[in-house]
DNA sequence: GAAAACATGTAAGGCGTTACATGATTGC
DNA sequence: GCAATCATGTAACGCCTTACATGTTTTC
């Protein structure tokens, strides 16, 4: 039911094609929010029958033509009232790699090392590459302008959380040592 | 998919219910897991049908019976294959505040100010709860035996994480004072 | 007297994933 | 030549949630 919220979100800063829209859950919103291409297309046409979002037809040379999307007044509303609810729900995790960690009683300490060694690498990548978008996107400013105040609040919290996520790992190899034969 | 494994990891620290099964993803597991009951009730069943699990029907006074599950070895074999796969599927995260304040740009410095500040009361209690859980259950020990290293591992982790949290929304509500007229 | 904890299930429905489908351009 | 990027969709399926269903004991 969120993703509607996500996408409106998303386009109150301009408009924004599906494919710009789906591109963004991959990379900056991937710390707390995440889809696939064929649901966002189907949410959009639904939001669109619903007079949430218009959209006009861009005819392109060399690549396919796209659909570019606005929010409407009335999208605007729905997301303002969604977001100044009083309740919020508590954030629903999957972590494939943590529910692995979560059983390591059931493997041995050599095995579980693997496999953090390969996380802590995959995490370190991630870290870097959210630093790296960072410093091109508000680099030299203090602080950006207020339109950009969601994104970059949301991607402190991205490298931030995948910091904590390093030093999770390398604290846990080091405990793992302890129990090494 | 996995639920089955999350499932199985908990029983390889010996015979639980369905209901302690659920109430541990409910504590514990909060910050890599997510479930209902009737997902976990549902799982249960499937699994006894392929005889990865079994159960004994415990009679109990004042309280209702129980079923007792236990891990099969064609379960710990699966679970063992299962977490030895070389690709780990990258998290999937939906955190309703954080797609609140991805969208912060929409409404007034004011209002955002209030959304932050209730989140961060949410955290901060979330975080002494965590705190105190793994007071209760590792207080003394450097480290615990390599039986519990799961929950050992992830009650870090979740600590760690809650403790992010908070921090961020400290971090937020001064930048935030920025933009104060 | 009400709420929470203990305890387990079924049924309906929808959200979300995977697979199928197409096709041009750019970079390695 | 192959993979990646750009670009948008449909169809099938199933995981997962919500609602329905029941009943006792303990605590406030």
């Amino acid at each position: 039911m969120a993703i509607r919220y996500a996408l409106l979100g998303l386009l109150t800063k301009g408009p924004h094609s599906g494919y710009d829209l789906h591109s963004t859950f991959k990379t900056q919103h991937i710390y707390f929010w995440n889809s696939t291409h064929s649901q966002v297309y189907q949410e959009l046409n639904k939001m669109r029958d619903e007079e949430l979002v218009t959209y006009e037809t861009i005819v392109q040379e060399g690549s396919p033509n796209k659909k570019l999307y606005s929010i409407t007044h009335k999208g605007e509303k729905r997301l303002i009232e969604w977001m100044m609810e009083e309740a919020v729900k508590p954030a629903k995790i999957k972590d494939e790699f943590l529910l692995r960690a979560s059983a390591f009683q059931a493997i041995s300490v050599e095995e579980a090392v693997t496999l953090l060694e390969r996380i802590l690498a995959r995490e370190k990548a991630i870290l870097a590459g959210t630093s790296q978008w960072q410093l091109e996107h508000y680099g030299e400013q203090d602080y950006p302008s207020y339109l950009e105040i969601g994104s970059y609040l949301t991607s402190e919290f991205g490298k931030r959380y995948a910091k904590m996520y390093v030093e999770w790992c390398e604290w846990a190899l080091e405990l793992l040592e302890s129990y090494r034969a």
